[in-house]
DNA sequence: TGACTAACGAACCAGTTCGTACATTAGTGA
DNA sequence: TCACTAATGTACGAACTGGTTCGTTAGTCA
């Protein structure tokens, strides 16, 4: 998420493209997930930002590919994530380990990303599928895992035949809901699940349930 | 989920306080899931029922408090179900496995149920902090899953020393996301979570991932 | 049977919201 | 330096939206 610089324009031209378009979709990014599609309002967007609604139009087009370009963008950031990663060197373990705690870091660490992806789910992913970037390209994290369950595998190591987008919802579906839900389940339970000083503990209770899951004595069942 | 039978009117009263309610709250669960809280309209709301707006004001007083009065008989339903489940008779692994299937069963029959949980995170669960029924209800789950806690430990078979509200998030992420993240999975990774030939599939992997974690040879961590 | 009230309906209103028409200016290349 | 275009700002409007006002009617109980 490149944040404008504030004093951007010191120094700097007063009309820069993409200096606005960068602005616009900061600014959006904030209002979309903080009120949701339908929530968040045009003119609010533009009064945040140092440029007026005008502009929204002229960049993006309407309300609904602002939103597009907004989720491309977040995604963009996860995948960049994912590539970075290097695992090579690690044993299976560790590699699992290693690739959910980068999950659990960044949802932890990008919850308006969280938010964005809620939101796009009650409209049914339709922006996604108009995205001719965010349409066919997958997960970096795919890959990884693949390679990490099939060196696991041949070692002996791993007795489960998980598939790799399974294990990669399986992994996703515990970082996204602590952090989606996490104002449900404070209000419901009386627990904070991204409070900062158990932050350590669900990051080891992730890991230790994937590997658990991946390890299991099968011979038993 | 009461729904309101087709032809109430038919030898029922034309003035029935009672089915109007529960016809509004039918018809606002759609449309607030449907299109979120400031996505969904009230008008349209009234339209698809068989009264008009006015009752709705009548009723509930507004549109916020609809949305509480929907939350609430939303959550009174996967209460309810949690109530009804005896596990008593059976031991610990396959009562943990009963009770994680009763929300995996629940979760993929009531999709509208998760949406709306999505969203009263994306306001975060204001409406929840203003309802007195849900403000302090937590869940018949969490007991039932004390109970089993405590019996999988005292015999031996339960090596996690995990909190019973900790485990119960653990059982919930993996049923929520797969509904509630549907769309954007299914876009980004060309796989339907909740695809019918699938189900057994990922009952079954839920089952395993929590009793793995439960039951993981600790010794050699 | 007649008064009383809970239940209900139609029309309306004030504020909002997305989007646009029109006018203007900063930078740039010839 | 001058024409040309990308970039920008202002003002406005048509449609919508939550909420209300005012009036009506079905059922019930004394």
């Amino acid at each position: 998420m490149t944040t404008v610089e504030e004093p951007a324009r010191s120094g700097g031209r007063l009309r820069d493209a993409a200096r606005t378009k960068a602005e616009i979709l900061d600014v959006a990014t904030r209002e979309f997930a903080r009120s949701g599609y339908a929530g968040a309002r045009v003119d609010e967007i533009a009064a945040r930002t140092r440029t007026t609604k005008r502009m929204i139009y002229y960049y993006f087009g309407g309300k609904e590919q602002l939103f597009t370009a907004v989720l491309e963008r977040a995604y963009s950031v996860i995948r960049q994530a994912e590539q970075d990663l290097d695992v090579e060197h690690l044993d299976p373990v560790a590699a699992i380990r290693r690739l959910a705690e980068l999950t659990f870091d960044h949802h932890e660490a990008h919850p308006d990303f969280i938010r964005l992806v809620s939101i796009e789910n009650i409209h049914e992913a339709e922006h996604i599928a108009a995205s001719e970037e965010l349409g066919k390209i997958g997960s970096p994290a795919l890959e990884v895992i693949r390679r990490i369950l099939e060196s696991g595998r041949t070692s002996g190591l791993f007795t489960a035949d998980v598939d790799a987008v399974d294990l990669h919802a399986m992994i996703s579906s515990f970082c996204f809901f602590r952090v989606a839900n996490r104002h449900t389940f404070g209000a419901l339970f009386g627990r904070d699940l991204v409070a900062a000083d158990q932050r350590e503990h669900y990051r080891t209770m992730l890991g230790d349930m994937v590997i658990a899951y991946l390890t299991a004595d099968r011979t038993t069942d």
